[in-house]
DNA sequence: GCCAACGTTGGC
DNA sequence: GCCAACGTTGGC
């Protein structure tokens, strides 16, 4: 069992998108790095945590609690052609990009990304680190933790 | 819209 | 394998 954080554009699929969605369940497509890639590939389980994070939006920060619901496989868009996500070098014999599911817990409140700045203890949060852009990575079951209380 | 930080590409 | 050029991310 893992932590993860995993940000998201609320223009693109937002919390409140994701609460709609069948299954209350959304593809995490659209990943096109490797060590987010790699993550879950090879160390995301059914049933692993996930903070939902909204980036590049008015007020940045964690929306709610989610879990990883699925193994990794193949990330569909990487084969349609003229699609944004298109890879002409992916193949369905040799996928270059994988995808798991994730399934809606709860809706939080919003913890903004300056609350979490604000959080002395939270300091060691990858994503409070300079220069961070993955778009998925590793919580500390500790950061965890301290986040559910912070929106409990 | 700006731009710092980082990742990728491709010539050599 | 180096590294300059370019592209992307994402907070501000």
């Amino acid at each position: 069992m893992r932590y993860w954080l995993m940000k998201s554009e609320p223009s693109d699929v937002s919390i409140d998108d994701l609460a709609t969605m069948p299954n209350q369940t959304v593809d995490w497509y659209g990943v096109r790095n490797y060590q987010a890639r790699n993550f879950m590939r090879d160390q995301m389980s059914v049933g692993d945590g996930v903070l939902f994070y909204h980036s590049n939006c008015d007020v940045p920060g964690i929306a709610g609690i989610a879990q990883v619901s699925s193994h990794a496989y193949p990330d569909r868009l990487q084969f349609i052609k003229g699609h944004k996500y298109f890879d002409e070098k992916s193949t369905p014999e040799t996928p270059r990009w994988v995808n798991v599911d994730v399934k809606l817990v709860r809706k939080t409140r919003l913890l903004s990304l300056k609350e979490l700045r604000e959080t002395p203890a939270l300091s060691n949060l990858r994503i409070l680190q300079r220069g961070n852009r993955l778009s998925i990575t590793p919580v500390d079951p500790r950061d965890w933790h301290i986040i559910l209380e912070l929106i409990k």
